[in-house]
DNA sequence: GCCGTTTTCGGCCCGACTGTTTTCAGTCG
């Protein structure tokens, strides 16, 4: 799929453009059409050729024409105008924070500064004090951006974030004056990484609480305090952001603060329609008078919407749903009945199958636990046999007899790259649920690799396929996969498709998810645990469920112990014939 | 560059902070 290709080009132009001083909101029809690319699904190319480009939102004559000139030449010649003009150093010298489009083309045209070498050349030159406007406040200024600009991380995972971002809402919540604190910004929409953590407090003695907060425990560096703002980076290396606000506008600005931003201007653009006005201070009339401002659900129903949950603000479509108060209900966590996919210390994990039942029954207050062991192939992480399997099985079956939690005897079987699987039938045959996924030879073409996977998917013993993708976020794409295929499989022989909570995974992403539901197919959530200080993750597969728009019944984990094992014995038994039916 | 149960042209979110201004541009969230 070329899909991220385009986006990468599109976003790159849009930087090109801003660089030349492009009008602002080309630029953004320009990130816009990158954004929506980025997220889709089908293959731009099969949308391409069916002639349907123009009905995806934000693109149009002129985009769609720039992406078929690439599609039929593998080049877009705009493109490869705006490459020539640019120096590519320029676009990272725009990264710098505090520096912009306008200040970076000024360096260039005036002082030939074309990457962050030559501008602190520059800098100690003290050529920056002969440009007008640039004085040495502003030298410092892009001093310590460039200092900062080094010290950036990345953005970070969820899982490392929401456990930081606690501790600080804990801390903020011991302090006398606060009224209300909570979690905003791209953590309370659950994005599976963040550019930062985002608290919003209200409060009406807004220096007390920064002046607090930049001693608190956990505080390694603080980039700023003022009296409604403060930002500090914490022990982990992330940074968290923490703002004031008056309690009577708590409620606007938690909606402006959790964005995100393209949600945040679609609903700043229906207020303008009606001849309102939102801000972070509130929804105001014509005449100024505030409509809604101290709780944010107000200021949905006011604009005639239902609450949006944070999950959904992303701009997909869900403010137009809200108007017509069709939302769906999503899963939350509360709905979680047991987790398919734990590790146990028969293979690579840590935890023995009684300490995961204990910690499945008392702290997540679970029914069931899938307790899957990697197969015997998969030598280093320690693959049970079939003959181990079939022990475990065992011990697992004995187990139950007293166990209030019941642990599903089951084992993550590997995919081999022909499409069969790590373990014979017969030992298949022997589990309540099979969990099935690839760990070797990522390396295929579309082709071999969507066999693989329908191979799979069409086993009468396989019931879930575990971290579809293979993407580990920041570190490996996935492997390349035929997906509308792959979910009219998954859909008619009833075999789930796996969100793997394991914080490096969220696999099935959002978008697959949402579009993995469009086909009617099943979500099972596993949390992968291999310790069992791990399983706490399944809440960051049901933020991922969430975002994908899953209802309750989408997903397997809200399903009674039994609704699950009948679910299994029938796809075993419709599977057995779609299995042999393909197979000739 | 995109878009239209008020528009096919003329809009496109709104506000804070900063530095350099003598009335505002640039950057950011
Ligand atoms: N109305 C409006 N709100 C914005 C704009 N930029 C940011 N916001 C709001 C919505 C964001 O969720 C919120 C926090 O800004 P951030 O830059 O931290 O973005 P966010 O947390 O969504 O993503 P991140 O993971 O931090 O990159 O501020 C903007 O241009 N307009
Ligand atoms: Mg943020
Ligand atoms: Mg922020
Ligand atoms: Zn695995």
């Amino acid at each position: 799929m070329k899909n991220k290709e385009l986006a990468q080009i599109f976003e790159e132009m849009a930087d090109m453009l801003e660089f030349e001083g492009e009008d602002p909101f080309k630029i953004r029809a320009y990130r816009n059409a990158a954004r929506i690319l980025e997220a889709l699904t089908g293959d731009i190319e099969k949308i391409a050729g069916q002639g349907e480009l123009q009905k995806l939102p934000g693109i149009g004559a002129k985009i769609s024409q720039k992406i078929e000139e690439y599609l039929s030449t593998g080049r877009i010649k705009k493109h490869a105008e705006l490459k020539e003009k640019v120096p590519p150093g320029v676009l990272e010298l725009m990264k710098i924070p505090g520096l912009g489009a306008k200040t970076v083309k000024r360096l260039y045209d005036e002082l030939c500064i074309v990457d962050v070498e030559s501008l602190e050349r520059a800098i100690e030159e003290g050529k920056l004090l002969t440009l007008p406007k640039i004085r040495e406040k502003t030298v410092e200024k892009i001093k310590k951006g460039i200092a900062m600009y080094r010290s950036m991380s990345d953005r970070i995972h969820l899982g490392i974030a929401l456990p930081v971002a606690r501790r600080a809402v804990e801390f903020l919540r011991e302090i006398n004056s606060v009224k209300e604190v909570q979690e905003a910004g791209s953590l309370r929409r659950r994005k599976s990484t963040v550019g930062d953590i985002d608290i919003l407090v209200a409060s009406q003695s807004g220096p007390d609480i920064t002046n607090a907060f930049v001693k608190a425990p956990f505080v390694r560096d603080v980039l700023a305090r003022g009296d409604t703002k403060a930002s500090i980076i914490v022990d982990e290396g992330v940074q968290v952001d923490v703002r004031v606000v008056a309690p009577e506008s708590y409620g606007a600005a938690l909606q402006y603060f959790t964005g995100s931003k393209e949600h945040n201007i679609k609903l700043r653009k229906i207020a303008g329609e009606k001849g309102w006005k939102l801000s972070e201070y509130g929804l105001f009339n014509e005449n100024g008078k505030v409509i809604a401002s101290h709780i944010e659900k107000e200021i949905y129903a006011a604009l005639g919407m239902e609450f949006i949950p944070p999950e959904m603000r992303e701009d997909r479509g869900e403010v137009e749903l809200a108007l017509k108060n069709e939302l769906p209900r999503l899963v939350e966590l509360g709905d979680i009945k047991g987790d398919f996919h734990v590790h146990t210390s028969f293979s690579d994990g840590t935890a023995s199958p009684e300490r995961i039942a204990e910690v499945a029954g008392k702290q997540y207050g679970y029914e069931y636990v899938g307790l899957a062991d990697h197969s015997q192939s998969l030598k280093v992480a320690r693959g049970l046999s079939s003959q181990d399997l079939l022990k475990k099985t065992w011990v697992i079956r004995k187990l139950n007899e007293k166990s209030s939690v019941y642990l599903i005897p089951s084992a993550e079987v590997d995919i081999l790259p022909d499409g069969t699987l790590d373990y014979p039938d017969g030992v298949l045959e022997q589990l309540d649920i099979v969990i099935a996924s690839v760990h070797t030879r990522f390396n295929m073409s579309v082709e071999e690799m969507t066999k693989r996977i329908l191979a799979a998917i069409r086993h009468p013993h396989v019931h879930i396929l575990a971290h579809p993708s293979g993407i580990l976020l920041g570190e490996r794409e996935g492997y390349k996969l035929d997906w509308e295929t792959v979910f009219k499989e998954a859909a008619s022989t009833g075999t789930a498709l796996e969100i793997n909570a394991y914080y490096l995974r969220l696999d099935l992403n959002d978008e697959l998810v949402r579009e993995a539901l469009r086909f009617g197919v099943k979500i099972a959530i596993g949390s992968d645990a291999h310790h069992e200080d791990q399983m706490w993750m399944m809440e960051l597969g049901v933020g991922v469920a969430r975002r994908g728009w899953c209802e309750k019944d989408h997903v397997l984990n809200t399903w009674p112990i039994k609704k699950i094992l009948s679910w299994a014995k029938e796809k075993r038994k419709s599977g057995l014939k779609i299995g042999k039916g393909a197979k000739r």
